[in-house]
RNA sequence: GCAGAUGUGGCGGAACUGGCAGACGCACAGGACUUAAAAUCCUGCGGGACCUAAAUCCCGUGCCGGUUCGAUUCCGGCCAUCUGCACCA
């Protein structure tokens, strides 16, 4: 018989969210505290999506455990509501983003409540909320105050059509995703933050925290610290030096006598500087303007083939061998990476490789293949022969020095056609010539970062107004933080301004101010803040959310910091997740908050597809809706197959076949009634499997291993039923471990049972070690790595025990006859394998 | 292109630290119950060889090769798929 989900959920639901029986305690009381977190969600008008329930049951699952394990749990929810859908729905229907926002938010809150989740609800945030906002533009003003915004021209996606700036993703190859009009990079003075100051902190501090191995290596990545030097190349017009360097950025000072050319990105200064001295500017400039409408994206694919144009009438000087090398732009070197210029040593990157053989340059090699000894290389021989071979630099294809491809392996490189570098390994080449480089004043020992600054300003209505001020006379000034909260203004078009403006450069009287410097007539800043900037900081209100001295009580943030466990999408890894680091170290230097990181650990989950294994989307019609869901099945059948469908950290296809077998595995979880008999002890027959369980259970909930607990519950389940009975204690236990899978019925259960606590006030199960473990083992007999028998043996049985066993097994003297016995490996406990001729 | 993952039956997946490949679930097939259907319960279920059954044997964890008594697991080289790429969140 199915139980009546719909009663139970509502009632039990009903109760919790009445009495705040998940809410934590206010006390900061003794108690051991234990902070989960998960990424809260935009409100959109479709609704909540099923990706979102897989996070927030894995964590809710998590936090259900601890309270039972007696910790003071904090399990937070709220909603990031700023962004581009409400305003772009606002464009369309003219209705407010606000009344969107709060609509959608309404929906969600009782979606997320009918999945039974134990969110404290009594600290929600909203991100839109002035009393929230408020924060995020203090933080900003500290930031401010401390150097680390900055005003900076910086390109923006510009629709030709309908004049306003676009987002990325609203860019589908260069044409606006709305008009189909070619998007070009418009320059636009935005404001930015200097997450660049903090990056070596925020790769050398992911050292002590709990996360993911490929989330740590994905960071490290994306921040891109790379090792090198800055060079000075002299620049010459007609013979003549110019009054200015080409400084260029290198990994590999050690090549630098391969240097056969330089590039400049397009936007580099050098071209407006010497344009008087540039003999073919207008093709020049036409190449500038042809890579302007090109994304750094589109650039930086290696695929494409590669363009540029020799800026003639410059040359560069090889400060090594003072060798006059010509200049050349191509967009393939990016203005926002390094100097915006390098040197170019085709015989040594690919990608200068790659340029100089389309422009017919010379590739020059400096370093050769370390000689393979083992085949009895002679290192004098190679080199001499190597140097005969290359020194030329020759570029005919038919040459046989002409190179096929760069060597580029640091690890394996000999210098040589490098004067003082010959010789050397590339490593200690590299050591070398910045030395000479720092002593010869050249230039200097430089590490770089492909992190970029975070461009803060969007031009866009639906986010946090930027609390600044601009005054002819004393520049840019933040408002007084007296006057914070900045609210946004209600407003009626939310259409874009010209030329890319924000909508609220419209607001011509919301825009008028007074400067707080000297009193007179000022302008506010129109851009607002990016959506990243309230969830920069979201985790640090709710551990104090109703605070309105501060983001939150010294207090609060000391007891709840850190979050001991945040579980989020990969794809948060590389924005998110940094700038939201980079937002606490700097709380954390200027007081603000007691840890120099938010997350001790940081897991993530995988995505929900479609049926059909696609992503989920509207266009291909694949979505699957939560509502219909708990409609059919119930919150606890759809909280059971989430974690039960595959590993929780990778992606898995939606299946409605599966999740009809979760909620036949509930319907025997709820008859097992009426096999169940008194008992205050597990039975003998199901004592070991009690312990067995509660003990996977217990490290599968920590590992996030929840599908094979799931599993476990089944095989208990069938084992039940096989043997006809449960006692009252097993079921007791059962239900407890199940409880934070499937919390409703198993609460209904336990109270059928004639409990008076409910499960969440009761501890959670222990087992003794002891009784887990078999008193005989069976050991599988391997002939040469194939398995012909297994035997019984007891758990503790000696290596010749074990032996006299196998020898007197009939299978194993049938499966030897004949042949001859050349070994024979027991590992304890494991396995047996005879190896024979 | 760069970066990060993934690849095991018809399907989702399991397998501790290198030790019985396929737990658990779905689908499917057969049976029980029923006037019937649904639901429920029981049984079988990687592929192949032998007429059938039992038994036995062979093949099998994306592909090729290596290390090992033994490899889904470790190493080298490929192939395929997915995700992110800085103004989507």
């Amino acid at each position: 018989m199915a139980y009546n989900f719909k009663e139970i959920e509502e009632k039990w639901q009903e109760k919790w969210y009445r009495e705040g029986t998940f809410n934590a305690k206010q006390d900061f009381s003794n108690k051991k505290k234990w902070y989960g977190l998960i990424e809260f969600p935009y409100p959109s008008g479709q609704g909540l999506h099923v990706g979102h329930p897989r996070s927030y049951t894995a964590l809710d699952i998590i936090a259900r455990k601890k309270r039972m394990e007696g910790y003071n749990v904090l399990y937070p929810i709220g909603f990031d509501a700023f962004g581009l859908p409400a305003e772009n729905y606002a464009i369309k229907n003219h209705v407010h983003p606000k009344i969107t926002t709060e609509n959608n938010i309404n929906h969600f809150r009782e979606q997320l409540k009918a999945l039974g989740f134990s969110f404290d609800w009594s600290r929600e945030v909203n991100t839109t909320d002035p009393s929230y906002y408020k924060w995020t533009q203090w933080i900003f003003i500290q930031l401010y105050k401390k150097g680390l915004a900055y005003k900076a021209t910086m390109p923006i996606n510009f629709c030709t059509g309908c004049k306003v700036g676009l987002a990325n993703e609203e860019v589908v190859n260069g044409v606006c995703e709305r008009c189909g009009s070619p998007v070009v990079q418009k320059e636009k003075s935005q404001w930015m933050l200097k997450i660049t100051e903090y990056a070596q902190r925020l790769i050398d501090d992911l050292e002590d925290l709990d996360f993911l191995d490929k989330i740590k290596a994905q960071q490290t990545n994306w921040i891109g610290r790379s090792e090198g030097a800055e060079v000075n190349f002299k620049l010459a017009a007609n013979g003549e030096e110019l009054d200015s360097n080409l400084l260029i950025y290198t990994t590999r000072p050690d090549t630098i006598f391969g240097a056969t050319y330089m590039v400049v990105a397009p936007e580099h200064e050098v071209i407006k500087k010497y344009a008087d001295k540039i003999t073919n500017l207008e093709e020049v400039n036409a190449y500038k303007e042809r890579a302007a409408l090109k994304s750094d994206f589109e650039r930086a694919e290696l695929n494409k083939e590669k363009t540029g144009v020799e800026i003639k009438g410059i040359k560069a000087i090889n400060p090594l061998t003072n060798e006059e090398i010509p200049v050349w732009i191509s967009d393939y070197v990016l203005i926002t990476y390094g100097t915006g210029a390098i040197m170019a040593v085709p015989a040594h990157d690919d990608r200068d490789f790659e340029f100089a053989r389309k422009f017919n340059l010379p590739v020059k090699p400096v370093i050769m293949p370390k000689a393979d000894t083992e085949c009895g290389q002679l290192q004098e021989e190679l080199e001499a022969k190597f140097i005969a071979l290359f020194n030329d630099g020759n570029n005919e294809e038919n040459d046989p020095a002409y190179m096929k491809e760069a060597f580029t392996d640091v690890e394996n490189g000999i210098s040589v056609n490098s004067g003082f570098l010959n010789g050397l390994p590339s490593k200690e080449a590299i050591e070398k010539a910045i030395q000479y480089i720092e002593e010869n004043k050249l230039g200097e020992r430089k590490v770089n970062y492909k992190l970029r600054d975070w461009v803060f300003s969007r031009q866009r209505y639906w986010g946090e107004p930027i609390p600044m001020v601009y005054c002819e006379d004393c520049g840019w000034n933040p408002i007084p933080e007296s006057e914070l909260p900045l609210v946004l203004p209600d407003i009626e078009d939310y259409e874009p301004g010209e030329n890319g403006e924000s909508p609220l450069a419209k607001q011509t009287e919301w825009i008028k101010t007074k400067c707080p410097c000297c009193g007179k007539d000022a302008k506010r800043e129109t851009d607002t803040m990016p959506q990243w900037a309230g969830s920069s900081w979201y985790f640090l209100r709710y551990m104090d959310a109703h605070n309105d001295e501060a983001l939150a009580s010294k207090e609060a943030l000391e007891y709840w910091s850190p979050i001991d466990w945040y579980n989020g999408g990969m794809e948060h890894t590389t924005l998110h997740l940094l700038y939201s680091r980079f937002w606490h170290k700097f709380l954390y230097d200027i007081g603000v908050v007691p840890t120099k990181e938010p997350y001790q650990k940081r897991t993530s989950h995988g995505m929900i597809l479609g049926t059909n294994g696609e992503k989920m989307s509207k266009s291909k019609g694949n979505v699957i809706n939560p509502d219909d869901i708990v409609n059919e099945f119930g919150a606890d059948t759809f909280r059971v197959y989430e974690m039960f469908m595959g590993p929780f950290d990778q992606t898995a296809p939606w299946s409605m076949e599966s999740i009809r077998g979760c909620g036949k595995f509930l319907d025997r979880v709820w008859n097992m009634q009426e096999i169940l008999v008194d008992g205050e002890e597990y039975s003998k027959e199901h004592e070991k499997m009690m312990h067995k369980a509660i003990k996977k259970v217990t490290s599968d909930i920590e590992e996030m291993k929840f599908n094979t607990s799931v599993a476990e519950f089944m095989k208990m389940t069938n084992e039940f039923y096989k043997d006809k009975v449960i006692n009252k204690a097993e079921y007791k236990t059962f239900l407890q471990l199940l409880n934070p899978f499937a919390p409703h019925m198993t609460e209904e259960l336990f109270s059928i049972l004639g409990e008076s606590k409910t499960i969440n006030e009761t501890p959670w199960p222990t087992y003794d070690e002891a009784k887990t473990i078999d008193d005989e083992i069976e050991i599988p007999v391997q002939l040469n790595g194939k398995v012909k028998a297994v035997v019984l043996v007891a758990k503790e049985a000696s290596e010749e025990e074990v032996k006299a066993v196998v020898a007197a097994n009939e299978s194993v003297q049938k499966a030897i006859d004949g042949k001859t016995v050349v070994k024979e490996i027991y590992v304890k406990g494991r396995i047996y394998n005879i190896v024979v001729k």
